[in-house]
DNA sequence: TGGATTTTCCCTATTTTTGGGGATTGCCGC
DNA sequence: GCGGCAATCCCCAAAAATAGGGAAAATCCA
């Protein structure tokens, strides 16, 4: 396989074992070459991703990361043309993985991942838009207390908000999400990567 | 570094990408050599683990098939005397790290993980010890239905019993597992099994 | 058989959450 | 400037959970 013949690949990763592996797959097999490797979605970050010229990217979803950021494909897309394929290494919700043109587990064979690669290029998807009712900033913060098992009094002394005021954004909490029960609210937050399964119990 | 004074590793682990990045890290650095790959932990598996004499073992407790029970570096131990750390990729409940001599996340960097790695070989656990005080069929049924949401009257009435009992089992519960939140419950009930996340919300 | 455990039930009191109202301030976009 | 939204605060009443206590059957196992 020739070197100039192989695809272009980016890719944004924190991991180093990762990008390290998903590497030495493609050496072993050619047809994709690792062009640029970013660790996380800063500022700095996007001149390189609009510089760069990928034919696909390969993105670890964690860097768009807990509570803080709007989350999804949609970022890249305002930055790069290139197929975006999601590194799946954690639960998230079904929802979630749908707006990237490919899904790889970690656990995929070399061979499904050249096959899944190729499928990105292809049939790439076209219209990622961001969901609507999206939760505001505190409301997440209060969510991830939530799931916590943190007691409103404790949310409210973190914070030093009033008492009055988390149980307000609970409210909001529960009508955004149509979700009543701190158990459904803790797998919620369990399965948007808002908190891990260690920071709870 | 000499090749001859690096300590053997022995990798259990099904994903490849993992697998090639871990070797590509140990590459760059020296010091660990990868010389034997298993991809999981079956019969034929066993007699290169006592065979191969390993300085450690890197394995991913996925091919446990996880969270199910306690099980894990004890397996390992009957065939090997080396060091066991844990490849951390997936959520799984804290004790079970616990029996291992370190725990590299992937996220990790590659002087946290030789640090982890030197670590391991150092400070040696000699005892894993798996937890007793289990739960009764009851208070599993109990706890599933709490970890789904349902208030105590919507389970007494399932279950044809007086409210009063729900609470004491409750009681038993938090008492047992040390738990004492919903929230936390939940998890608990996810990463063992009892319960699916689509069986929430 | 006898002890341990499980499962069941009850009470009181306190704490916490939920659900229904409201209200003010400040910021952003049209 | 006006509407919408985010974030803050407040009250009240009802529902639910928590934390003590105790106790009696049923079941299991050694």
């Amino acid at each position: 396989m020739k070197e100039g013949n192989s695809k272009k690949v980016l890719l944004i990763i924190p991991s180093r074992i990762m990008v390290r592996g998903i590497e030495g797959v493609f050496n072993d097999l050619g047809e994709f070459r690792v062009e640029g490797i970013l660790s996380d979605i800063s500022r700095t970050s996007e001149t390189r991703l609009k510089n760069m010229d990928a034919d696909i990217i390969i993105i670890d979803p964690i860097v768009f990361d807990y509570a803080t950021r709007p989350v999804g494909r949609s970022v890249i897309a305002e930055y790069s043309d290139a197929a975006v394929v999601a590194l799946q290494t954690a639960v998230m919700e079904d929802d979630l993985w749908k707006q990237y043109d490919e899904v790889i587990n970690v656990y995929d064979s070399p061979a499904t991942i050249i096959k899944k690669m190729r499928s990105a290029l292809t049939s790439r998807l076209d219209v990622p838009k961001s969901d609507s009712h999206e939760l505001s900033t505190r409301e997440k913060e209060i969510l991830i207390c939530v799931a916590k098992g943190m007691l409103n009094k404790e949310i409210a002394d973190l914070y030093n908000i009033s008492i009055y005021t988390v149980i307000t954004h609970r409210k909001n909490i529960t009508r955004k999400t149509g979700i009543k029960t701190v158990a459904g609210l803790t797998v919620y937050a369990l399965l948007n990567n808002l908190i891990d399964s260690s920071a709870v119990e």
